[in-house]
RNA sequence: UGCCCGAUGGUGUAACGGUAGCACAGCAGACUCUGAAUCUGUUUGUCAUGGUUCAAAUCCAUGUCGGGCAGCCA
């Protein structure tokens, strides 16, 4: 769980069209209980797109007290992996811990529908149809909450898990003479569909398509040399109707299923049968799946199923600024090492954005606010930031740390004298209580906090000027020591010895307020400085122009996104922090006053286990801190417009 | 090219025939021992043209623009 300090309210409920649509269901009682599956490719990481997805059909089974169910889309053994099942897996339970969690569908591990058939029937974990709810009492939703909780080990579901029905389902499609076995290579398939010509194997018999299906799966023949398809219309307008194929040909060990199919079911015939046999109300997924609805109504028909027959409804898929978010090319970052892996903090993953320090409730706070449409827009990547800095700023405990040190020395403070000042927590959240932090006489402050020049408004240290160094003293500047080359060594300052807190001249009014370290006191740590991974707005569309526009050749034919990474997206400092750091928590977020939020990294080494006895060679720090995300900046802002 | 879908400030969304609202971003100011947070104010919008109607962002028609699909991927 992310909880770090503060349990931040839910959000309030959104509204959108599927949920217009949902709320009217369920006033009419057309189903039992609404149930909604969140159904991945086992083929790369989630993203930042899929938490949307993720969001929207936890939410409505959570706010319509329903379930969804967490279901592998694996019909591709050429491309999924288990690496991806159990990323998956870790992912979405982050991203609904202490919200959703409880709406989750799982079930007993190894079962599949026919395992748990008690009377011939698959045993469905939520009524499919009313028909069938009639049988069940009216707290079947209690009993398949009892049987999750039940069951010590459960697993999601998995589409490879129903091969065995949806192979039936594709026989009795034969039988009915609504399948036939298709010898055409695919480039014919292609031609004649494009053409709206009949394959010339579409009128077999049903014993010929029963016997030439049933080798197909026996393995009779090789890859690509036939296929199941359904017999519905070679003219029709929408290309998914056409004759689609619905089985093909792999010999391919598949992650799930091991070796025992070498026939697979296409994604819309497995999708459609998927969720009829989980009993799903809402099969909700993106827009490019749209013109295949009248598909997935087509096959639920014709093969007689009971009704309600689930439905499908399309929503627009996330686009970011900043931010590519196809799986192709983000594993291309990955297997090219142009990041450190899909959990890289750069990346728009979900275990990337974790690792970053975002917390699930900032991301599901985002999912809400952008809301659910039918329109293709591009958010702008500041409604995320904007979602990430609300949240930490609630939680975030306050610390002092300096980035890139310059010395100071404040010359009329005793040498060897130590006071322990106190500093505020949180001052959003008064029970986070207060810590003592020490002061003496040579300290570290930001190179960015004096200008021996400084330009117009700036109101830190200058020569001469004066200011206030955070829960300690008003400090003025009276020389810049610098080397042979014009460097600045340190800063010879002198402090009003009466303005900390409580004495005579606290109150005095000075213009700048600036964070420090005590040097003597000074914890190392690493520091990674991340920024955003591309340095435009829409990566994919320069990408795609720089490729349609490109055959000077140059960035190849793909379109090459990876020359619009930014070379400073990240940068590593060692940074000097405050004692109270020694004991940063991997769960909990924290602010370094003026600079930004930081999580602690898990490669860090913390508590009893630091290695402080290291012997050899320069101390490696064994405190990692990622910028998660900096605080808003208006004098960025401000200078840059001089 | 065929089929499908969409269009509300800079961006994302709401208004479901009856006052165009919210959020982000921007700008200006107040406050501030974080140039943060908070608070106040504020610029900017219904793709176009017709039609229906007392009344249209909303319904209809046409057009324009944008997106998707046309893998034995999902």
């Amino acid at each position: 769980m992310s909880n770090p300090n503060t349990d931040n309210p839910p959000p309030a409920a959104p509204s959108d069209f599927i949920r217009d649509i949902v709320e009217k269901h369920v006033a009419e009682k057309k189903y039992p209980q609404i149930h909604t599956r969140f159904p991945p490719e086992p083929n790369g990481y989630l993203h930042i797109g899929h938490a949307k997805s993720i969001c929207l059909n936890f939410g409505i089974a959570h706010e319509f007290d329903g379930i969804c169910n967490l279901r592998m889309d694996d019909t591709n053994p050429a491309k999924e992996d288990v690496e991806y099942v159990d990323s998956i897996i870790e992912d979405v339970n982050w991203l609904i811990a202490g919200w959703a969690d409880k709406n989750l569908g799982l079930k007993p591990k190894g079962k599949t529908p026919e395992a748990v058939t008690s009377n011939g029937k698959p045993d469905f974990y939520l009524p499919a149809s009313v028909g069938q709810a009639s049988s069940l009492s009216p707290s079947s939703k209690e009993k398949v909450r009892d049987r999750l909780e039940a069951c010590p080990t459960l697993e999601p579901f998995y589409a490879s898990d129903y091969f065995d029905q949806i192979y039936e389902y594709a026989v009795a499609l034969i039988k009915k003479g609504n399948a036939y076995v298709c010898d055409l290579t695919p480039d014919q398939t292609d031609e004649y569909r494009r053409n709206a010509k009949e394959s010339p194997f579409r009128n077999r018999t049903v014993a010929e398509n029963l016997d030439l299906f049933t080798r197909m799966k026996n393995g009779e023949f090789p890859d690509g040399t036939r296929t199941l398809r359904a017999k519905i219309d070679v003219t029709a307008p929408n290309i998914w109707m056409r004759d689609p194929l619905i089985y093909r040909i792999r010999h391919a060990e598949h992650h799930h299923t091991g070796g025992k199919w070498c026939i697979y079911p296409m994604y819309d015939f497995a999708h459609c049968l998927s969720d009829y046999l989980e009993g799903i109300t809402h099969s909700i997924c993106t827009l490019e799946f749209e013109v295949h609805r009248p598909l997935y109504d087509w096959i639920l028909e014709n093969l007689d199923l009971p009704r309600p027959l689930p439905h499908q409804y399309e929503f627009a898929r996330l686009s970011l600024t900043y931010t590519i978010m196809s799986k192709r090319k983000l594993m291309q970052l990955v297997n090219e090492k142009l990041v450190t892996g899909w959990d890289d903090p750069r990346m728009p993953t979900i275990s990337g954005i974790r690792r970053r320090g975002v917390t699930a409730e900032a991301l599901r706070a985002f999912a809400y606010n952008i809301g659910i449409t039918k329109y293709n827009g591009l958010t702008d990547v500041a409604v995320l930031e904007f979602a990430i800095r609300e949240d930490l700023n609630k939680r975030a405990l306050r610390r002092l740390a300096v980035l890139r040190p310059i010395k100071v020395v404040i010359t009329n403070y005793p040498e060897g004298k130590t006071e322990e000042l106190d500093a505020v927590n949180n001052p959003e959240d008064e029970s986070a209580g207060k810590r003592k932090i020490p002061f003496s006489r040579e300290l570290y402050i930001e190179q960015d906090d004096f200008k021996e020049v400084p330009p117009p408004k700036y109101f830190r240290l200058k020569p001469g000027g004066e200011v206030r160094l955070k829960y300690a003293y008003i400090i003025k500047c009276d020389e810049v020591v610098k080397d042979a080359t014009g460097k600045i060594l340190e800063l010879r300052c002198t402090a009003d010895l009466d303005s900390k807190s409580g004495g005579a001249t606290a109150a005095r009014k000075v213009k700048g307020t600036i964070h420090w370290v005590s040097a003597a006191h000074a914890v190392d740590a690493e520091v990674r400085l991340y920024d955003r991974l591309f340095t435009v707005p829409e990566p994919d569309k320069v990408a795609a122009e720089s490729a349609s526009a490109g055959s000077s050749g140059a960035t190849g034919p793909s379109g090459d996104f990876k020359s619009l990474l930014n070379p400073h997206s990240l940068e590593v400092v060692t940074a000097k922090c405050e004692p109270s750091l020694k004991d940063a928590k991997p769960e909990l977020r924290y602010q370094f006053e003026r600079l930004a939020y930081f999580a602690l990294d898990k490669d860090s080494v913390v508590g009893s286990s630091r290695r402080d006895d290291r012997t050899a060679g320069p101390a490696v720090p064994t405190l990692i801190f990622n910028r998660t995300i900096t605080l808003k900046d208006a004098w960025a802002k401000e200078a840059q417009k001089g």
